[in-house]
DNA sequence: ATAGTCCTTAGAGGGGACTCTAAGTCAATA
DNA sequence: TATTGACTTAGAGTCCCCTCTAAGGACTAT
C-alpha cells in the first residue's frame, strides 16, 4: 500500500507540517516521491515512523533519532551501534518510569492531604507533609491495578 | 534555616537563573527578601519548590503551576480546586507510566532483535517485527527488578 | 584595598520542536 | 473551464523554558 502525506498524517497523528519538518531534519530519508515530486509512503515507512515516534516519546532528541536512521541506512555494519543505542534508551525509559512512580506517590499523597483538608474545611487542620511513603510493593500494586483496568 | 539563592540552587538543582525566572513567572511569590533586597528562602519554601519541581516533571506547564501556587496563597477557599488539579495530574502521571511501559516493551523488543542480528551478522536474518509482546506481569517483573536494584 | 564572589535588575539570546504563511503546481470534479 | 483541494517549496513565526549578559552594588578573604 502507498500513502500520501495527508493520509500518513491522519494515520500517525503527526501533522503534514511535522512530517515535512522531519524529512528536512533528516529523519525520513527513506520516503520516496512520485513523478510529480509528491511524497509517497509505504507500509515499511509507516513502521519506521512508528519507531521514530516511540523514540521521540522516550525523550530522544530528533538529532539522535536522525543518527539512528542513518545507521539503518548504512546497513549491517552499524548493528552494534544500534544495539548500544537501544540499550542506553532502555535505561532512560526505566529511569523515566522510576521518576514517574515517585511523582505518582507524591501526587497521591497530596490527593490524600487535600481530601482530608476539604473534609475538614481547612488546610491547617491536616498534617501536610508527613509524606508517609508507600512501599515499592504498594506502588507496583497501583501500576498493576491501573494496567488491569486498561487491559494492557 | 534561611538560604540564599545560590545555596538553594545547589540544594534543588535549579540554577539561580531559573529560580529568578520562576519568581518573575509568578511561581514563587512566597520568597522573602533581606534588607539588601536579596532573596531569602526558608525550609517551607524549599518544600514548595520541591513540589513545583515534581509538578514540572509530570509535564505541567509553568502557567498551571503558577495557578496552583496562587490558589495556595489564596487560602482554604481554593482547596477543592487544588484537589481537582492533583486528581487530574494523577491521571496524567498514570498515563505517562502506561506509555513508558509500552515504550519499554518496544525498546526491549528491539534489543532482542538487534542482539540476534549482531550474532547473525545481518539484520536480514532475523524477524524484525514479530513484536512478541510481553505480558503485563512480565513488564511488572521488569519494573520490580529495577526497583529492587535501586532500593526504591 | 583589591580581587573574588555573590547578589540585584532588565532584557537579549538560544534550543528544540514544531506550525504556519505565501506563492506556486497539478489533477480531479461540477 | 473554473474552482477546489492537496500537494510543493523556502522561510518566517511561535511556544516553552530556560540561560546568559551587562552593569552595577555589597560582603568576604588575603
Amino acid at each position: 500500500m502507498l500513502y500520501s502525506i495527508g493520509t500518513v498524517a491522519k494515520k500517525t497523528g503527526l501533522s503534514s507540517y511535522t512530517l515535512r519538518y522531519y524529512e528536512k531534519a533528516g529523519l525520513t530519508p527513506f520516503v520516496k516521491r512520485d513523478d510529480h515530486g509528491r511524497r509517497i509512503f509505504n507500509d515499511d515507512d509507516l513502521d519506521l515512523l512508528a519507531l521514530i515516534r516511540c523514540l521521540k516519546q522516550t525523550g530522544m532528541p530528533l538529532e539522535d533519532i536522525r543518527q539512528f536512521v542513518s545507521w539503518c541506512q548504512a546497513g549491517d555494519g552499524t548493528l552494534a551501534e544500534r544495539l548500544a543505542m537501544f540499550q542506553q534508551q532502555k535505561l532512560a525509559v526505566e529511569q523515566q518510569i522510576h521518576e514517574s512512580l515517585l511523582n505518582l506517590q507524591k501526587v497521591n499523597h497530596k490527593i490524600d492531604v487535600y481530601q482530608r483538608a476539604v473534609a475538614a474545611g481547612s488546610e491547617g487542620l491536616v498534617d501536610c507533609d508527613s509524606l508517609s511513603q508507600l512501599s515499592a510493593d504498594e506502588l507496583l500494586a497501583q501500576v498493576k491495578a491501573y494496567e488491569a483496568a486498561q487491559k494492557l
